[in-house]
DNA sequence: TCGATTTAGTAAACCGTTTTAGTAAACCGA
DNA sequence: TCGGTTTACTAAAACGGTTTACTAAATCGA
């Protein structure tokens, strides 16, 4: 018994396919279409269970409800929460997600939004890296809804939710200036990214504001594409130049990174205060305490959606920008 | 400038939509379409950056090159992780990924197995809660590509892809035993999850095989619903029944029952051993120190994607069940 | 040079919906 | 009883591709 289409359920019933399909869109009463027809539709179809085929309606209304969420990493906590978070929230509107992770490479990040426009996904939700922006240029310039979370990209006009990440780093490491800090390492990923090189402008405002003299050499940045043995390698650099505090400018380098201390440097720990830009669970069992700067991730997630979801139905391009403010956590 | 169809570029160069189809699908040279046409067509579909539209593609093939994920909670670091392996290997077969997280909720799982279906997707891999298995055992009988990994249901033929449970289970807990352990007391989400059912299994087991005498007193089932206050008030009775061991029964209870021992029990920490199935990042920082059983995630990944490719390809239903062995993580 | 074959294409049906533009019959008021 | 309105429905086009079944012209072998 393959599956019934309209076509089939009309011949049934001897009715036309028009008919049918009014009456599954609930268009029965406005279409003057006896009760007793519609009902007998509705048992038939209850009884076969029809199930309407998603492909074909989409083709036909130029609309799949369907949304595409692309990051850097989906299983980066940061991003599988907040894709989690719109999950639900898209839900509830109908919609549903097909991601896609770039691993902060321009090629795949292109490929994966072309992929999103060929299956005609309704809108995007991203974090881009903003490298090489052709394909986004482009969809911009069509109008094509999206929001941009995370990053930005200042020359770009679009929908950002953001966070304050120079405020917040800045109030981060006076936490621990105020505990008598004086010499404050930095490790970090590529501050191409938009996020990143604002979190490090917070760091060297905290210095400023405090006269302390910056010194660029403590200012350590990972290689993206070996990051265990580079983090391993940048940490040790700090730990001879006898830094009293490590900030992590975001959780990947946060979790290598004070892994990697409590193996290699298990003895020099308790001499050194940590803190990271971006919350983590295990922050709240390891040793040593990190203070760290942990994102709105509920309301990132609602505003994301929230504004896709004016822009897709706006006709004239929206254009928002909206700073949240991180909350800070103290546990030094 | 709106979107060229193919109707479009046949109508632009003089031709008709099949030669242009033919020569976007390299059937050119089979087709008999000449060099010079195909390369008009070549060269035109670069100019104007033609991109098929794939929900008419699909339509007409009755293929979409989407897979399902279901799970539980895709921001569960066990799923998230195993999600971004799945879509890197399907990436590469020219398939994406489709979400979407039932909480447990049977209701949910079928409301979401549904929409998958209506939209057509190819195949489903998923972790099911395996209640009342209405619309799998629809799906199962129509021979719908499915393969499940993590849970099980005995009375349920498919493709599953498990870990060794209660093995491994067994075998952590023979670790503490051997360091002299006693009272052990266990936390767990509910015993209906089939993999939970076996991991409680391995537990009973080892306190036979060494002859502890079982107390289902010490089995601590946490609501779900209320997880955390839940789990505060079950550790709070295994503190006070004084056992020297708290094992963990999945990364859920792991992760929120470490947290509370940290912060309500912490001066009992020292004289208490820890043991959890899955193993979380945070096991590496934390104080205290735990026991761990590794799921071999890449494995997981790649043989749900290996078989469930395989029951897309064949006609005849495959039924395949692998059983893979997790790794012991000692830090005790 | 003639019939067969090859070359180079095309028209139209189809996938499963939605939607526009109808129509035939019943009803209704004057 | 006749024209208009309402009721209850339908045929066919459309969405954007793929595919089957054709055809006209060129080429080829004997």
């Amino acid at each position: 018994m393959k599956k019934k289409s309209i076509k089939d359920i009309a011949q049934d019933l001897g009715l036309s396919k028009t008919t049918v399909s009014f009456v599954l869109n609930n268009k029965g009463d406005e279409k003057n279409i006896s009760k007793l027809t519609q009902e007998k539709i509705l048992e038939y179809v209850r009884k076969v269970n029809y199930q309407p085929n998603q492909i074909a309606k989409s083709l036909k209304k130029g609309k799949t409800n369907t949304i595409g969420y692309l990051v850097p990493d989906i299983s980066n906590p940061f991003f599988a929460k907040i894709g989690r978070l719109i999950e639900d929230l898209l839900a509830d509107r109908g919609y549903h997600l097909i991601i896609g992770s770039t691993d902060e490479k321009q090629k795949k990040e292109d490929s994966l939004l072309n992929m999103f426009v060929n299956r005609q996904v309704d809108g995007i939700i991203l974090a881009s890296t903003f490298e090489n922006t052709g394909m986004l240029k482009s969809l911009a310039a069509q109008q094509f809804p999206m929001v941009f979370f995370d990053r930005e990209n200042p020359d770009f006009n679009g929908n950002y939710i953001l966070v304050e990440n120079k405020n917040a780093m800045k109030d981060a490491i006076q936490t621990v200036i105020d505990k008598g800090a004086k010499k404050i390492g930095l490790l970090s990923i590529t501050p191409d990214i938009y996020s990143i090189h604002h979190r490090i402008n917070g760091y060297k405002a905290a210095l400023q504001e405090n006269s302390i003299q910056l010194d660029t050499d403590l200012i350590r940045i990972v290689d993206n594409q070996d990051l265990k043995n580079s983090t391993l390698e940048q940490l040790r650099y700090l730990m001879e130049k006898k830094v009293d505090t490590v900030v992590f400018t975001n959780n990947q380098v946060a979790a290598i990174g004070i892994w990697i201390m409590n193996t290699e440097f298990s003895n020099e720990m308790d001499q050194i205060r940590f803190i990271s830009f971006d919350n983590l669970d295990l922050f709240d069992y390891s040793q040593p305490k990190v203070n760290s700067v942990a994102q709105p991730v509920d309301k990132i997630a609602k505003y994301a959606v929230n504004i896709l979801e004016e822009v897709m139905e706006s006709t004239e391009g929206v254009s928002k920008r909206i700073e949240l403010k991180p909350k800070l956590i103290e546990r030094l």
